[in-house]
RNA sequence: GGCGACAUAGCCAAGUGGUAAGGCCGAGGUCUGCAAAACCUUUAUCCCCAGUUCGAUUCUGGGUGUCGCCUCCA
């Protein structure tokens, strides 16, 4: 039984899948106007080992992460070095992907863009015009919150108590300090999109509901995202797709990860007291850094500092040696020494490894665990030069599949494997999603490109496989 | 001011109504010509006060402290 704590009902609850054997998330990404920084990557680190939990689990998992490329703080980044915004939003996406790959996560399914997904969003805000949620005035279209009588129930606030606290610069065509932004109204030096509201672009908040709608459906299982989005991004996604749906179906559980912080401070940009993934990189391993983030539950705050990193890469470090004296036990000659022991007890380890993470992924208690079985290899590998392969192989399996639950470990052949899994997931994803003949030709597009570095791509009616030429 | 989270050994960090996983550092040891590396052994009564209970670190109430959200933010 897999319980996952929701922020929502502030409790851990039973997890039950929307859709048989599926699990289907959304989680926020970045605005990419900037280099991400650790406490930026801790949600993505977080929400990689829950997919690979779910798939060891034997769901098939459905990973949405958009790129909010249209966005204020992009189109002023622009403006300052004499750009655009389209400039910046791939730049800073491509330092993004190359944060991620040497972290060892894992694609997502798909990585929605605002400027790509336009007409979805117009849709959506059309809809809720329509439906009496959201008015006109002269800066573009705002969501009026005293419509939505929930209005509050994921932050804990009321009405009242965010209007006592609300900041004093009012934007007086509003009808309630707290009603926000759907469309804002074209600006000279500002991109601009069309729609029937007048040119513009969308605000911050209904881009994830149009997005989520569109790759997942009305319902899915989990959205998640930092715990700063939870008031106000959190709160006006689900007041505009409940709104619009008409019903209150939206995400069923949702997840927030604790913050990044810097003498207990909480790192942000606004505060300048972060690191970028990429300077940390010039002096730990990926993989370490990595570590250091699952050491710590994803719900409680984790302090930053090259002493937690050095201590990271030494608990990583033992774990990394009792996998090679265990290999190398395997290699030797002779089959005598007995371990089913040592099997026994590498059993009960990967069941407390995977009642943690059944725990609302628990992967502080899941690390402790393989801890214990590496300390019992090396106890073993010490007293037995031969080993009773058979038992021996089968405790070696079970210590990498907490590896590769973890996301370390991981050889670069299993790596670019597991990568190409993922594009052919993708492929296949297309497929089924789909709405326009467009989606086809990337797909076509992947196809051809994977024929290129050798590997062949094959329907079958049991999906898609792959193979090497 | 409103809302919320957290408080466990030198440091980091799990966890439970019946006397506390794991890691780092330190100390001792094995091995080695010495050293290093590696490995083994070893280190706590859980912020304070009151209550519930046969029994609380774990539940309840009160305090103190730290942090976060209420403004862009993962």
């Amino acid at each position: 039984m897999i319980e996952v704590y929701n922020t929502l009902t502030r409790k851990k609850e039973e997890f039950h899948p929307v859709k048989e054997g599926e699990v289907n998330i959304y989680c926020c990404g970045v605005t990419p106007y900037n280099h991400p920084h650790i406490g930026n990557a801790r949600p993505f680190v977080t929400w990689d080992v829950i997919r690979r939990f779910f798939k060891y689990k034997g769901y098939k998992v459905r990973y949405v992460q958009n790129f909010t490329d249209v966005d204020d703080k992009i189109i002023a980044k622009a403006n300052g070095e004499n750009s655009n915004w389209k400039e910046i939003s791939d730049r800073y996406i491509a330092s993004y992907f190359k944060v991620m790959d040497a972290l060892n996560v894992k694609r997502a399914s798909i990585y929605p863009r605002v400027s790509e997904n336009m007409d979805d969003i117009i849709e959506m805000i059309s809809g809720l015009i329509e439906k009496g949620y959201a008015y006109k005035t002269e800066n573009g279209v705002y969501y009026s919150v005293e419509k939505f009588p929930s209005y509050g129930k994921l932050s804990g606030r009321n009405l009242e108590d965010n209007e006592a606290g609300a900041r004093v610069e009012t934007d007086e065509t509003k009808r309630h300090p707290m009603d926000f932004a759907l469309w804002k109204a074209a600006k000279p030096g500002e991109p601009a999109w069309e729609s029937p509201f007048g040119a513009g672009r969308p605000g911050w908040h209904i881009e994830c509901s149009a997005m989520s709608l569109k790759y997942l459906g009305e319902t899915f299982d989990f959205h998640g995202g930092g715990s700063d989005l939870i008031f106000p991004h959190h709160e006006n996604e689900i007041a505009q797709s409940e709104a619009y749906l008409g019903k209150n179906t939206f995400a069923k559980c949702w997840c927030h990860n604790g913050f990044i912080t810097v003498h207990e401070e909480k790192m942000s940009k606004s505060k300048n007291n972060f690191f970028t993934v990429d300077e940390i990189l010039q002096e730990f391993d990926g993989e370490v850094v990595r570590f250091f983030i699952l050491g710590t539950h994803y719900r409680s705050p984790l302090d930053f500092s090259k002493e937690r990193l050095e201590e990271a890469r030494a608990s990583l470090k033992r774990l990394a040696q009792a996998k090679e004296t265990g290999e190398e036990l395997l290699k030797a000659e002779g089959n005598s020494g007995a371990a089913a022991e040592i099997l026994k007890k590498a059993k009960e380890y990967f069941k407390n490894f995977d009642e943690a993470m059944e725990d609302d992924f628990n992967t502080a208690k899941a690390v402790g665990e393989m801890h214990k079985l590496a300390k019992e290899i090396n106890i073993f590998a010490a007293g037995n030069f031969d080993a009773d392969k058979e038992n021996f192989s089968e405790v070696m399996k079970i210590y990498l599949q907490m590896a590769s639950i973890l996301g370390i470990f991981e050889s670069a052949p299993e790596a670019a494997s597991s990568k190409i899994d993922e594009l052919i997931g993708f492929i296949l994803d297309i497929r089924t999603h789909a709405k326009q003949d467009k989606n086809y030709e990337i797909a076509d597009k992947i196809r051809n490109g994977l024929k290129e570095i050798g590997i062949v791509v094959e329907d079958t009616k049991q999906g898609v496989k792959w193979k090497w030429l």
